[in-house]
DNA sequence: TTACAAAGTATACAATATACACTAACTATA
DNA sequence: TATAGTTAGTGTATATTGTATACTTTGTAA
């Protein structure tokens, strides 16, 4: 961090980070640890979402990109801003208080939000720890634990924000390889929708979308009947995108 | 305004305020004014959208309220954050960073602004002016006025967000007095989407949607054959939810 | 009474969505 | 090399929804 440039002590960035491991929807969660000093009692352990403080000659969305490589290396990513949490207690709890005394970094406690969701493909990301861990969890699981600050109600409404913006916006490819089966496309679907889908009617449908390229490779690896190889192209869904009026899936 | 209770330098609210004459779709304007005090000449004379900073210990959807229920007069009406705005030049332009200087109100030149959007029924309104002038502008003639700081994108976006958000959610009606007729209905998503509906067809998708519930009263007062009013049950509406799958229109 | 203006109405056809069960291809192991 | 195991891959019939299209009715006003 360079100690030149100041943060805007109001405001913040949070970044709920998505992946997908072929069965199920994962989000990246950092631990926040914190012992007494003296004691070495465990004072603070939990986690919180990628986020910081914005610098203050820094663009909102360029703190978020900024986050984002910093804990995943990666840039050029899908992220898009989806809300910004404000209420006047969502850093009241004893333990965030707490924690912004001990990081003594001169952050207010009036602090508004500005939440971020990124769609990326967890097969070739190596999350960066820094000092604190990191690591992906199961969304489900993680909307069930305490987390830091309002970061269960930040990872809620990414997670509607995700549902309802994949029915109609070619997003769910962000979150698989390049090259994928239609298995794993639909059970992608499957994983953040929560509905199940019939496969021939998945399969059909998608056979018909011209933008779902079936490419000539096979699945290799695995241990039954190799899957064909799709691959999405943006080229041609936005030539496309007029003929287009149903959902996606 | 309470002088006790100090704003946030770099946070600010935009309420984009749509109401509908039955004919186009229209926001509120707020003008924006400067003399040189000495020559008289004018330097500043454009528009802003409703909008100010939040109070330090306010939550950020109350900011809004506050800032609507200013201006409109109206308390529990339709509103609804869609997007934070944190560009670092959007106080760039020359007349801005005076308009800053003019009312020396100690705001940052860094400021993030939370934009929010507002469906009002407007034959049932009286704007407020207070010091400065304050009117409706039909959004399509918005759209090409230069506007003050990010302005008019923040108008393109929140519109953006009701095109697509009227597809699916039954927000419509809000700008719509209580009882309506299904011409005026079709005017207003027609106005919305900018699409032309045919006349039959909607009715018959209408007819069918158990929430819009046919009165007996007509309407009166119109030279020509009087329609049949209509009112938007949302009891029914959240009844029924599951029961849809397609668009609203 | 007549002219005007908007309200109100039905049917045929096309496209899309849904329900449903078996065979094919490949791997691994006996 | 035969067999079991696992996932890939496929078609048809029906229901639902979307779309295209023009005339009659009902009231007001001149």
């Amino acid at each position: 961090m360079d100690s030149s440039r100041k943060f805007l002590a109001n405001v913040s960035v949070d970044c709920v980070i998505f992946g997908f491991d072929f069965e199920k929807l994962k989000v990246v969660l950092v631990e926040r640890a914190y012992q007494d000093p003296l004691t070495g009692e465990t004072l603070i352990l939990d986690y919180t979402l990628a986020g910081y403080h914005i610098y203050e000659d820094e663009d909102l969305d360029r703190a978020a990109y900024r986050i984002l490589k910093d804990r995943t290396g990666l840039e050029n990513i899908y992220l898009e801003q989806f809300a910004t949490f404000g209420k006047t207690d969502r850093i009241a709890k004893e333990k965030d208080r707490l924690w912004l005394k001990v990081i003594d970094k001169g952050f207010a406690d009036r602090v508004l939000s500005v939440g971020y969701f990124s769609l990326i493909d967890s097969t070739k990301v190596n999350l960066c720890s820094h000092d604190s861990k990191i690591d992906w969890f199961p969304v489900e699981k993680a909307l069930t634990m305490d987390l830091a600050f309002d970061h269960n109600e930040i990872l809620q409404k990414a997670l509607e924000t995700l549902r309802n913006k994949v029915r109609t916006e070619p997003i769910a490819f962000e979150l698989l390889p390049e090259r994928f089966t239609l298995t794993q496309l639909q059970k992608l679907y499957q994983a953040i929708t929560g509905n199940i889908i019939d496969k021939r009617n998945f399969r059909k449908k998608k056979l018909q979308m011209p933008f779902i390229v079936p490419l000539k490779e096979k699945q290799d690896g695995v241990s039954h009947r190799p899957a064909g190889l799709f691959h999405f192209s943006r080229a041609i869904f936005d030539e496309t995108r007029n003929e287009r009026f149903g959902n996606l899936f």
